[in-house]
DNA sequence: TCGCAATTCAGGAGGCGGTC
DNA sequence: GACCGCCTCCTGAATTGCGA
């Protein structure tokens, strides 16, 4: 059976077409009377009428739907996607998603450049890595116009808009909780997947602030930084390490949970107590374990729903023409503190 | 008749400009 | 203010025109 059109509507309401898309878009400035409008709302139920988007999508030049890319692997990209998701169901747009492995050596962003160009996709939004820069990328995103917004990608960068959480105050607001309810000077244990320690632009503004707060209080800073193996390969460093806070409290600050994980595991092989002993606390929420661990395992966390949010908002404001491309300012969104049982 | 290039048409919706 | 007519958007398919 032949779909129902605009005209079909408009010719079962008695009116002219221009009066059904102005009732669906509520177009300003002009006006349609309670009668029609009830007409052509009765005419669109019994027609089952609803807007071909590819039509609609000839004549705005819009396709009313985003691109998603990222990691279908990494469960952050899962969080943000429930706040991007949000944003397009209540302004109408759907999310088309992408994943990010490679296959046959395609660089997988360059399959977004396609997409955009036979307006499949309006924009993008793309959940990179902390700090994940990519130059060449940029110039495509610029010379082809096209509205893109990173979360946690192009930190340092002027060309590409993107949601950042302030790693810093992160830090700052983990240092104060466990201040305030250990007042021991925290210990800053750093985890990092090796060979060689390469802090990324998130690791870097953690421990400047580490640094800095540590400064600001008069204490001195102990950070320690560990290569990540899978445990058991490094069990011994990590009991070597707890079995040297024996016989009296300690303040520690992971900037990964997997290291909270560690340090739990060697407190209860060596027979301390994570959270009258060792007060552990993690500056992320990468194991979205957290709140499941016994005890539950006090955080800052990373906001990945909201940051979906605000860059499916951003990206919006690109693509409806309120805000124009060149206008990349940065979002900065503050990170969560979870108070629980372990610091 | 064939092959190719140019032109026309169809599809559905948005909204400007004009009328009442 | 309420409403209508008509132009416009893009692209694949169909049609037409022309030379070889």
């Amino acid at each position: 059976m032949k779909r129902a059109t605009s005209f079909d509507v408009a010719q079962k309401a008695g009116v002219s077409r221009s009066v059904v898309s102005a009732v669906l878009n509520n177009t300003r400035g002009i006006g349609v009377s309670e009668e029609k409008r009830r007409a052509v709302l009765q005419a669109i139920e019994e027609l089952n009428y609803v807007v071909d988007v590819q039509a609609k999508g000839m004549r705005t030049g819009r396709s009313q739907c985003i691109a998603a890319y990222g990691n279908l692997k990494n469960p952050f990209f899962a969080q943000m996607l429930q706040g991007l998701q949000k944003v397009c169901n209540e302004r109408g747009y759907y999310v088309l998603l992408c994943g990010a492995s490679a296959d046959a050596g395609v660089d997988p962003r360059k399959k977004l450049l396609d997409l955009f160009l036979q307006r499949r996709i309006d924009g993008i939004v793309s959940k990179d890595t902390t700090g994940y820069m990519n130059e060449e990328w940029e110039r495509e995103v610029h010379r082809l116009n096209i509205p893109h917004v990173s979360v946690e990608g192009f930190p340092e960068s002027d060309g590409i808009a993107s949601v950042q959480m302030d790693y810093g105050q992160s830090v700052r607001e983990a240092l104060d909780y466990a201040w305030s309810r250990t007042k021991l000077p925290p210990v800053y244990l750093e985890l990092f997947n090796g060979p060689v320690h390469a802090p990324n632009w998130g690791d870097r503004h953690r421990t400047q602030a580490y640094l800095a707060w540590m400064r600001e209080h008069g204490l001195e800073p102990n950070v320690l930084q560990k290569l990540y193996q899978a445990w058991p390969e490094d069990e011994a460093w990590w009991f070597d390490l707890v079995h040297s806070w024996k016989g009296r409290q300690v303040s520690v600050l992971t900037n990964w949970s997997r290291a909270s994980v560690a340090i739990y595991r060697a407190a209860y092989e060596v027979g301390l107590r994570i959270g009258s002993d060792v007060h552990v606390m993690a500056a992320d929420n990468t194991e979205q374990l957290n709140e499941a661990m016994v005890p539950a395992l006090s955080a800052v966390e990373v906001p990945y729903a909201e940051m979906g949010e605000a860059a499916a908002l951003r990206l919006l404001e690109y693509t409806e023409g309120t805000r124009a491309l060149a206008d990349t300012e940065r979002i900065w969104l503050p990170a969560k503190l979870m108070a629980r049982e372990s610091m």
